[in-house]
DNA sequence: CGAGCCAACTAGGTCAACTATGTTGCTCAC
DNA sequence: GTGAGCAACATAGTTGACCTAGTTGGCTCG
């Protein structure tokens, strides 16, 4: 179903539905057919279908909710104006962030750790 | 190793290796440590590693050659694609990183006033 | 000496399965 | 009739395996 465009599934998957997007087949906040579906359409795997999804998230003209399904951005806040000076000011946030973040959960995890200890311990944890 | 931001370890990852190289020490040109050196370093799977380093491609901040490596970008070629949707996304992810600061707060708070009182045995380990 | 092959690396793509978590709608007991 | 509980379905994340394909360097053999 994919052709063999040699370019890779998911990619054209991906390119399907980023032209369905900007062609207005697929309007802001509908939302895309279920992962599942996908598939079926594609005659792809799960896995190509999720790969082709992550690929426009993280372009930012589809936002996923779990449980919900995977809705289309509305064009206001999208394609606007990509300033690099915008970008790097919201990085150097983020980075922030990120290290209050992280400062945060070291500082949790061994608190966690010593009340998990004191307490009553019980198999089953959920590592990996 | 990874992980306890709440953020994926995929993104993690992303994000540190974008940091590296917006902070230079990844400059352009070179090339990144091999998929599998990188989920040795960071304790992760292949697979999330190819996650991450597929991020950063669809990002245009890097390009993996077959065979040889991936690597970094010239600055002077990777602003023009500027890619839509940026500040939206980088927007929202402050905005989760708010949240999750928020949240972590509110965790490290609880837990640390158990652990003051601790001297009371009490279930209710909450995972997630 | 040189040509060619081969082995060891590299990235990239795909698949299948499992877990976690959130949403929604139905059912059934009260 | 209401609400608690459950089942079905959704995205999301992770793992591990397998295969393709390009690059490189060394080794062997003619």
């Amino acid at each position: 179903m994919v052709k063999n465009t040699g370019q890779p599934a998911y990619l054209q998957i991906a390119d399907d539905l980023r032209a369905q997007i900007r062609g207005g087949s697929l309007a802001p906040g509908t939302p895309l057919p279920s992962t599942t579906r996908l598939a079926e359409q594609y005659g792809a795997s799960l896995s190509v279908v999720k790969l082709a999804v992550g690929v426009l998230r993280t372009e930012g003209l589809v936002i996923g909710q779990q449980g919900k399904g995977v809705f289309v951005r509305d064009a206001d806040e999208l394609p606007p104006p990509a300033k690099a000076g915008d970008v790097a000011e919201v990085s150097e946030e983020v980075a922030e962030l990120r290290a209050t973040v992280q400062d945060l959960s070291k500082r949790l995890a061994k608190v966690e750790e010593q009340l998990a200890t004191s307490t009553t311990r019980r198999p089953g944890r959920s590592s990996r």
